[in-house]
DNA sequence: TCAAAAGTGTTCGAATTACACCCATGG
DNA sequence: CCATGGGTGTAATTCGAACACTTTTGA
């Protein structure tokens, strides 16, 4: 059977936790469509694959060529949208991303581009919303059964600042210390043996860790239903 | 830009817990292939995506026209495969499913197709072995967290049974007292009231249990960094 | 010496495993 | 009454949450 044309495309949630007013907070890439369709709500970042490319080299190719973001420590396949009529006009099939940059990167944007806290999002193009959604769903889901984490910190951070990254993509408080043991079991940290010097206030110096890998890896498997030993 | 012709297609692994020489194991289905490319090889059911369905409706077709399987209880999506080379021929993107039948189920199949223990497959046509493995760390992982089993499970079942389903859907033993005493908790088990009559040996007669949800739900979100309470 | 920030230790409760023991049925 | 399978009770262990306490710095 001949098809008409149907345009196969990535979209990506590109998030990274950020400084708001109040705080950090983890914030999404997003652009506002200055055409209509829907002109004025903000949109993924994404873009029509190739024929030459895979959809994760396209999703990065997306950002790095067209919001100039190339940081992105960790890329992962999310849901595929294939409704006949998610878009108006020829049938656009969108393959969906989650993607992560470190807390210290900070790409320049262009003038459409912001970054927009996922608590407060603004009117949003399409579906773009729910895919929203299932990426934040994913990454609190990764970040307690993984080392997802690594992806969103600082090569080198103090505990604290691990901290803030946990409480803010989770939406909620977490105890530095229990994180500290939990992690410390799954052998996810290295300690760097260097110490960062204390704020203005004073304090103790803090320790600096690492993550010991730089690619996902699984790190608690089952909840129930362990293999016996 | 205009594309050259590309097809999108979806491939499911659909599993069911069968009854093989050795006890119970989980089976993937499979259909043999007669013509060139890797004549011979076996390939997972699927075929080419219509202008006017999704993904998964495409899916839920192609299981029902090509296999005869209409009994699918459970359906999502996996990854999507889209190497422009992973086909000969022109380029097809491959989203891949898995898809699990109650063990009471026994379709009839076309001559060409059959069901095939997950511990020995046979050669497999193209990069259908990947989805195979991709299929199976979901669904273990999924046992473990949510009712999924409900979708390998007869409508109402002993817990020997049920038993039955989780070791050869995970690959190692389950302990039934246990296993009772989680799903209990959880919440996703129903006592039916009735009981089966115990084999030729004797013993003491079955509680036949039902699950309480027709649909897949989470039942042990966070193995660490839950919310405060 | 005090406040602030970092790190350590301890207790409590919940979840999971492992295993012993009791119950119901057929022969 | 005994073998066979179904079901219940319980100790041991592990894991995570909560929180008090100690350590190290700047003012």
């Amino acid at each position: 059977m001949l098809h008409s044309s149907t345009i196969h495309e990535s979209l990506t949630a590109v998030f990274q936790v950020r400084h708001f007013d109040g705080g950090p907070e983890l914030a999404v890439l997003l652009w506002q469509r200055a055409l209509d369709p829907q002109k004025g709500t903000w949109s993924l970042p994404g873009g029509t694959l190739r024929d030459e490319e895979d959809l994760t080299s396209s999703a990065r190719r997306q950002l790095a060529e067209k919001v100039d973001v190339r940081d992105v420590a960790h890329l992962e396949q999310l849901s595929v949208f294939s409704d006949p009529k998610r878009v108006p006009g020829p049938r656009r099939i969108a393959s969906t991303f989650l993607g992560l940059v470190p807390l210290t990167t900070d790409p320049t944007l262009p003038d459409d581009t912001a970054w927009h806290p996922v608590s407060r999002l603004p009117e949003m193009s399409f579906d773009h919303g729910i895919v929203v959604d299932h990426a934040r769903v994913r990454l609190a889901a990764k970040l307690s059964y993984t080392n997802i984490a690594f992806a969103l910190a600082p090569r080198e951070f103090a505990m604290s600042t691990l901290r803030e990254i946990y409480c803010a993509a989770l939406g909620y408080d977490v105890d530095a210390t229990n994180l500290q043991r939990v992690l410390n079991r799954r052998k996810v940290l290295m300690p760097t043996g260097t110490t960062a010097s204390p704020g203005r206030a004073g304090g103790r110096p803090a320790a600096l860790y690492r993550f010991t890998d730089s690619a996902i890896r699984v790190t608690d498997e089952f909840a129930a239903f362990r293999p016996r030993t």
